[in-house]
RNA sequence: GGGCGGAUACCCAAGUGGCCAAAGGGGCCUGACUGUAAAUCAGGUGGCUCAUGCCUUCGAAGGUUCGAAUCCUUCUCCGCCCA
């Protein structure tokens, strides 16, 4: 097997890297001339995977690219379980199938970022489920509570008077134990991860073995620009979302996100992302449409990409309408339908909802040949089949429906 | 095991018998301005075909009262201190 220089695998696999714990070893192992084993756990206990994850994939796909062995752990051990991450939010505890379908959708995904059909794929359920009580407490012995305590947010949490329940100690002690079990040379994580990479260096010393190299990414920030990428914030770009609304949702960042996404999303050189992300340089607009064109592309390909941008710059730079608007059928009482109840029926929402929405001004009915736009204004205005035969229904800046009478 | 403190809407947090669908902040939504950016300004933010109306909501269940987020009892959960 042939191996890229050093300097250029490195160049690759570091890219955006936050820590290198430690490089001169990284270096070691890649002179050694084989195939590293380089690990990444995902955690099943949701069914999609955001924009966030695929930056340790990312890099881990450039392992593999320069010839490494990547090996993806699916920890539906720990799913099952329930990790209770962050205070009183106590996650459901998954059953078998649920983490197996789970398991099967991320694969489909992950193969976006990275060649599924070389990769090694574990599940940690097959040693942490044969492991005895006794085990557990020799692995726990290995740890006191002050290390543990050091990690940053536990360390927050206690000095803060907020609960840490015991079991959350032993998840960085199971995730180092699957680095023993994969005798992974090199993790990746992001730099929440950072301890819990740590200490599998620890166990893998312990067990006699040569610590592993731990690599952290950024986190990157959601669509708010403020905080963490994550489902339950709500502020994620799910991998399979459709690719107007991915093109969409990536216009929307905060200009200050873009180098990070850049460097972190998209492969772009850094010379390159340098000139886009120089307002003298390149438009902030111009430098966004690349970057949702960029993102869309590698989740959907080329075509849905090009598309996906047509349709964007036509319904928002244009004012034109989408070409394709969901149909909405509308049902009239003797012949008519309060505004407000339309607004609830086609948009869905409460009617509380429905009728602010109209009374702020935020729907409007339009004419799609003429574009003669009529902002509907009294929600209890009443509505006939003559008012809204072949109109368009806008609510809000992005939401249209065509109506059906 | 003992003592003390706490649980309020999406989140933080005020409220300690009626004026409470519940202050304030954050978030979110809408509008203006824009580049579906940022900043700023204005409005909104439990449900009900809307109603000086009804219903649901202040950890849970009971109780006192004309009336309870607020008082009492029991319970559940959490934090701190002592052991």
């Amino acid at each position: 097997m042939h191996f890229a220089p050093i300097d250029d695998q490195l160049t690759d696999v570091l890219r955006g890297a936050v820590d290198v714990i430690h490089e001169a070893e990284l270096r070691e192992r890649l002179r050694a001339g084989r195939p590293l084993r380089v690990k990444l756990g995902i955690d099943p206990s949701s069914p999609d995977i955001h924009l966030g994850f695929t930056v340790p994939l990312r890099r881990l796909a450039a392992f593999q690219k320069h010839g490494h062995t990547a090996v993806l752990i699916i920890g539906d051990y720990t799913a099952m379980v329930g990790d209770p991450s962050g205070r009183n939010k106590t996650r459901p505890q998954l059953a078998r199938e649920q983490v197996e379908a789970n398991a099967r959708t991320y694969l489909e995904q992950v193969n976006k970022v990275l060649d599924v059909s070389k990769l090694e794929i574990v599940r940690n359920g097959d040693w942490f489920g044969k492991m005895s009580f006794l085990d557990i407490l020799k692995l726990c012995s290995r740890s006191t509570v002050s290390q543990m305590l050091e990690r940053e947010d536990f360390h927050k949490r206690f000095n803060t008077e907020q609960p840490i329940s015991l079991h959350e100690f032993l998840y960085p002690l199971m995730q180092g134990w699957d680095s023993v079990m994969v005798r992974a040379d090199v993790e990746l994580g992001g730099t929440d991860q950072l301890f819990n990479l740590l200490v599998g260096r620890r166990l893998q010393e312990q067990e006699g073995m040569a610590p592993q190299v731990c690599i952290t990414g950024p986190i990157i920030a959601g669509l708010d620009g403020e905080q963490k990428m994550s489902k339950s914030l709500g502020n994620a770009i799910g991998v399979t979302l459709e690719p107007n609304d991915m093109f969409g949702k990536v216009m929307s960042i905060p200009d200050r996100l873009m180098p990070s996404w850049f460097m972190l999303l998209t492969r772009e050189p850094e010379e390159k992302v340098a000139v886009l992300c120089d307002p003298e340089a390149t438009h902030p607009r111009q430098a966004k449409l690349a970057l949702a064109h960029l993102i869309t592309q590698e989740m959907h390909g080329p075509a849905a990409a090009d598309a996906a941008q047509q349709a964007f710059e036509a319904t928002f730079s244009r004012g034109l309408l989408p070409d394709d608007m969901p149909d909405a059928s509308v049902e009239l009482t003797d012949g008519a339908i309060a505004a407000w109840a339309l607004v609830k029926l086609v948009h869905g929402g409460s009617g509380g909802d429905a009728r602010r929405l109209v009374q702020q001004g935020g729907a409007k009915l339009i004419q799609p040949l003429t574009g003669d736009e009529f902002t509907l204004k009294d929600a209890n205005a009443a509505l006939t089949a003559e008012d809204l035969k072949d109109r368009v229904l806008k609510v809000g800046k992005r939401h249209f429906y065509r109506l059906r009478p």
